[in-house]
DNA sequence: TATTTTTGATTGACTGATCAATCAATAAAA
DNA sequence: TTTTATTGATTGATCAGTCAATCAAAAATA
């Protein structure tokens, strides 16, 4: 069976697997073991290739928030003006799988993390940042920076309290609703500063 | 030392204990023992008291959004006019020891804890579901039925959010800033559906 | 080509630490 | 004496992390 180039193929599978099962339980208290069985490995393996169990979550985190990054650039380049840039980013940021129960659940348990992990928090504060800066740049083209500032402040806000409430599942709220509340968030205090 | 008519006083310490104990951890994952040592007792007693832990975890949740409940109703009370209910709600989810970061720290850990204890998850949704309904309750007197659900919506979701944001202690937003901005949100919508 | 050596991949079995939970025992009030 | 409060000691389970051993491909050598 073995064969050699294993490497990546493993360090994916488990990263994934991690994802999965923190999704699945809902929670950062689940065991090597349980990560190891569902990429179809030993746990001893994913101690060889992580060195800790510590490193396989900040790994995790690290790859998936690389995917999102991946995908908001995807989604700038395709639009235009400022307006449909904002849209790419609140749309990218509602988007299926980014708001399947699971990747909240997940998403949750590493902001709790956060809270432990100097490296975790310093990963998800570069997303925090990023989608900032993401929603003021384009903001800036079509108001004045301190407007941009404030709009780009609640806009955050409201996207990631829309996650934590959709973590609850009670009275969850559709993707298209979510998007069209930030919308008009950005809508209204556009029109409110310009008029 | 034993003295009768303790229980109270020893389920109290507990639950506070807990509190302060999760919220400097920034975790569930804290031992019965800390918490204990924490209250000044032994951890043999806080089994007795509450059988185990997660129901003393369950219990704290409890008391801490029976607490915030009281401080809303009370709030409430002192407002006369529906706009000015509104700002109280507002001025309580955020005021100094709800947006302490321990506070914080605590709540997000009971969130995620929320993904797997039902128990734990019905307590938060009684929570949001309290929050909307004070929201749409005194919206509905400034505006139609569904722009109040709207807007309850938003800002719902933009003090969770705040909350979140304030977690990662990246940025971080002042009480002040933060109820100006979720202040701002109502009267720009307020003005946008009535003019 | 055939044979040996090396190296990467992989695991089962084990260890040490941690912790929730239990319980028997003690001490003081009623 | 009965009841309530309290703890130290202990147990049993869980888990992260280690390690020595195995297996097979690849590389080196004959």
């Amino acid at each position: 069976m073995p064969k050699i180039g294993m490497e990546p193929v493993r360090r994916k599978a488990l990263v994934d697997a991690a994802m999965r099962v923190i999704g699945d339980h809902g929670s950062l208290a689940v065991t090597m073991s349980e990560i190891a069985k569902q990429a179809g490995v030993s746990p001893a393996l994913a101690h060889h290739y992580f060195g800790s169990k510590e490193q396989l979550l900040i790994e995790t985190v690290r790859v998936h928030l690389q995917r999102l990054r991946d995908s908001v650039v995807t989604a700038l380049r395709a639009a235009t003006t400022p307006r449909e840039k904002l849209s790419a980013v609140i749309r990218v940021s509602f988007q299926a799988d980014q708001f399947a129960p699971e990747t909240i659940a997940a998403w949750l348990a590493f902001y709790a993390e956060a809270q432990r992990s100097e490296e975790t928090r310093r990963f998800l504060v570069i997303y925090a940042r990023r989608l900032h800066s993401n929603l003021v740049a384009n903001l800036k083209a079509l108001c004045a920076a301190g407007d941009a500032e404030r709009i780009a402040e609640g806009a955050a806000a409201m996207i990631d309290g829309l996650y934590i409430r959709q973590s609850l599942r009670s009275a969850p709220i559709s993707t298209e609703a979510s998007i069209a509340l930030t919308e008009d968030y950005l809508t209204t205090n556009l029109d409110a500063v310009k008029g």
